[in-house]
DNA sequence: CTGTTAGCGCGTTCAG
DNA sequence: CTGAACGCGCTAACAG
């Protein structure tokens, strides 16, 4: 095929083991003279060495994988931008693959991984109830480390989130201490842990302050603008005049909104602006992230910001942990949520 | 290390070959029964083939390489998105680069593909002026296919693109019907093909409305929210009232505003209306992509929409196209544009 | 239908 | 300081 060890070899007249030496820079065993010039012939023959049969020899593939249940979501190529800036040091590849929220192609592409030998893996998992894909990663001893979603699984896992449950509970204090009493929560898909400790956060807030936690108006959407929409409409039908039938605002049953992310809090925004309720004048909205998008609708939108690409940056350093520790670390890091106070909340008093 | 089919085949009790063959699953060469057993072995050990050693056996990787130049550019999950589509049918895995828009890095990162033998790249350029990177694929013959932008290099390439000069024509021809006569184009980064042939596409439609060209003004940004408003604001500064000075409205030296991407778009209409200047009333705003911003802000945007998803997926198709036909393919494949009217213009007679 | 024998390209002992 | 020889795990002829 293409030009090999024992070529370069055979044209600079010495044995393939001093090749590779040269090639590994190994230090000792090579005359400085021997080294130039095989590293001559190297350049001339335009020599590239073989990962796979260097991978077979070494029995390491240099590379990790990346299993994301959704690379559209704008979330997600900042969690890949901070893996990568780790990755860069370590010389690592990166094999990347969506699972499209799919918990069987999710473990169709671990086993892929498997095979490639990937030296770990690091998992956005599609669902959080389900822990049999870990066992493939398990049984070959692959290191690998969650990111973003977590796992229920009886048992702690190496894991890098946010702190989801102190961030929503930061954004419904901040909501509270607005005056805000009849609270609209429209958490993320059920089944995620995500979404379990955001509903955690929520109460916690309401707790603190003493307010009956019953009187939350929940939900959960898929995280689409549409179902932020809907979640508001859904709340306000027979509530109050139609979108088309009136211009002037009038009280709706609730006076905040906290959506588990932003597009559904814009969603939110806009079902509520089409009725003409002000906001933050009537209702004020909190969302959950930070994308790009927020700061950008109008008005732009208070939120929680998570730290996307430090956590795919600690995500990719703690499986590098593991990888050069030879052992599997367990603990979970959880990274702080910031609140990012814009134009869907009303200002405070200081 | 792990299980290899020397293991499989002593508790089966056959030799590799046959291991290899149901491996394979090769119709002929295996009894019905002995293909049972093997099996059972098989997942009785827990046995994941080691690709490394296949590739090494075959001479191949199923695997490409994708080089982007943005992740964090919205665009950019579409493709990848479009790219698995169809590279799950075919089986093969993904390698993905983030050349963070810089040549040497583009360039370091396809050696990288190069030594892991992936069977083919699709390159996002960072650069449209320089063809260096592609001798490095040349040389080995390894299959590839420009995606997005173009590289001009006096031959034709490979690659899959919007057909960006009829895009913009189309979206200026707008403008134009609509009564806009003093354009403001706010062009993407000089250097780049695509910057080339939308300005190319623009001046298109101006000569074919008999408008003399030089009356428009131009200028290029970096496909940022910002530049888009420094453009703005660049315009406008000495012509106006200061944005806080005034909150009337009064008459911007033109009437309309294309930009190169949608970012930018939206950031002439936040620079507009900061200044209280009526869009689409005063000012009609045209940008380009469609990214899932483009519907959300306010007004919501008028644009050029491209492909993105269908560009993956054609790029995809092309390489293993050139894959499996063993010759590169040289052909351009120009994907068509679509206007997508919003708010930010005004609406047309019909 | 199945087993034997060579490699694939590189790393890695061991001698020399 | 250098070379010869073997092994990594699998596929691919070629025999039987």
């Amino acid at each position: 095929m293409s030009v090999t060890i024992a070529d370069i070899a055979k044209e600079a007249q010495v044995s393939k083991a001093t090749v590779s030496r040269v090639l590994n820079d190994r230090a000792e065993g090579v005359g400085a003279e021997t080294r130039l010039r095989v590293k001559e012939v190297m350049r001339r023959l335009d020599f590239a060495p073989s990962g796979a049969a260097r991978d077979l020899a070494t029995g390491k593939s240099r590379c990790i994988g990346l299993v994301i249940p959704d690379i559209v979501d704008p979330f997600s190529p900042l969690m890949i931008r901070g893996i990568e800036a780790t990755l860069r040091g370590h010389g690592y590849g990166l094999f990347l693959c969506d699972s499209e929220n799919e918990l069987e192609r999710e473990k169709e592409q671990l086993r892929l991984l498997v095979e490639r030998r990937v030296e770990g893996v690091i998992l956005n998992p599609a669902l959080s109830g389900d822990a049999s894909q870990l066992e493939l990663l398990d049984k070959r001893s692959v290191p690998y480390v969650l990111l973003d979603r977590g796992i229920e699984a009886g048992r702690s896992l190496p894991g890098v989130y946010t702190d989801n449950r102190a961030g929503a509970r930061m954004g419904v204090e901040y909501l509270l201490a607005g005056g805000a009493r009849r609270l609209a929560f429209l958490n993320g898909p059920e089944g995620l842990s995500v979404s379990r400790l955001r509903e955690a956060g929520v109460e916690d807030a309401f707790r603190a302050a003493g307010i009956d936690v019953a009187s939350i108006a929940r939900s959960s959407g898929d995280y689409t603008v549409e179902s932020g929409e809907r979640f508001v409409d859904g709340l306000l039908d027979g509530h109050g005049p139609s979108p088309a039938a009136s211009l002037v605002s009038y009280s709706p049953p609730f006076d905040s909104v906290f959506a588990a992310n932003d597009r559904m809090a814009i969603g939110a925004v806009r079902a509520l602006r089409r009725r003409a309720i002000d906001v933050p004048g009537t209702v004020e909205v909190v969302g959950f992230d930070d994308i790009e998008l927020a700061s950008l609708v109008e008005p732009p939108l208070t939120t929680v910001a998570q730290p996307a690409f430090e956590m795919g940056k600690q995500a990719a350093r703690m499986l590098f942990q593991t990888i050069d520790g030879k052992r599997q670390l367990k603990k979970a890091l959880l990274l702080d949520p910031k609140l990012v106070v814009r134009g869907t909340t009303r200002p405070r008093p200081i």
